[in-house]
DNA sequence: TCGTCATGAGACACATATGTCTCGTATGGT
DNA sequence: ACCATACGAGACATATGTGTCTCATGACGA
């Protein structure tokens, strides 16, 4: 017995997370349009805009967060585990995006779990300082400020069509570790 | 004879710039708020929201060309306009992202010149390729977006309060030509 | 001091986006 | 083949944003 179509709903979220990336003011009939989907279908699917916001930043939290464990779980060192999760990054930046831009906003629960998640970044970036990757002169802030613009840098390039995910998150990680090198490489 | 104050021309562009950065679903009440100014007000300086947009694309374009120029006049080697230039568009920052995130979007005019700016830019680069300033293996479009990525990271420092304007200037430089860097440095 | 004029506040009409509903259709499971 | 139900299309009411207008106020220059 088919309840509500998961293709339809899958089709519903990726749209939006393009579509509002591209025009943050887009409405609901452009993104049901984008979607292949009428527009009270829709509404079935999300009762009204807010709602949709909030399950689309609940959705982009949960994938990015289990994306990125999955990516880095048997990283054996910081270099690798920075490495991996850029990667993983690069393949959820339209969910990153959307966090990072709409996120509280959409949110306030997921924002506060999406700060906390920077944070965690940031601690692993001064753990990762100890050991000499990262140039201790840089501040930690920088540094994950850094990691996340060049995740968009690579999203970028990948959606103007000059590289596969891969070898943007490959750029992304070469000028990442490059950029902020320490005295131990 | 006071004609329209500038102050209150100035006090809603700048406000624009910032608050369609954080919000760009924001209604023009907002704007007017934001600006300390009445509604009333907006529309006597700006008729409608579309020429608003077209006004502040337009203002964006000028100010962030001539900014960018000004400060590369001098520049004698390719390594120091790339540095200078850097400088001047974290300065700009707020300027650029319009740019970049609404221009194409609020007059097309506007969206096209600065296509054609990023075009010359990846120009540049590959000038500076010749020279051994950039790595030879890294695609210009790569450091074309890092270039404008990192600018937008240092903006976000210094809103967040953790640099000064000149110290996440130098942060970008430090990680751009670090994290690209070719045979001759 | 006086007059001009930009401004803020608020009322108003209008446009657009949003949300609900109905109905006919198609799809997928039984 | 039948039935349940998710769907698209479109009509409709409502909410929100937009744009115009009026009027009182205050600032500035003459």
């Amino acid at each position: 017995m088919t309840k509500i179509r998961l293709d339809t709903r899958d089709a519903i979220i990726e749209a939006a997370f393009l579509l509002f990336a591209e025009q943050p003011t887009a409405s609901l009939g452009d993104l049901a349009k984008r979607a292949g989907v009428g527009r009270a279908t829709l509404h079935r699917h999300f009762p009204g805009r807010p709602e949709l916001m909030r399950a689309l930043a609940k959705i982009a939290m949960e994938e990015l967060d289990q994306a990125v464990k999955e990516a880095t779980a048997d990283a054996e060192t910081f270099e690798e585990g920075f490495r991996l999760a850029m990667h993983a990054s690069v393949a959820m930046a339209s969910r990153q995006w959307f966090l990072a831009h709409q996120g509280v906003d959409a949110d306030e629960e997921v924002g506060a779990i999406y700060q906390a998640s920077l944070k965690e970044l940031r601690e692993d970036i001064d753990k990762a300082k100890d050991e000499g990757f990262f140039d201790r002169s840089i501040p930690t802030a920088w540094i994950a400020e850094v990691h996340e613009n060049l995740t968009f840098a690579a999203w970028s390039l990948v959606r103007s069509g000059e590289a596969t995910p891969k070898q943007a998150a490959d750029l992304a990680w070469h000028t990442f570790s490059q950029g902020l090198k320490g005295p131990n490489r």
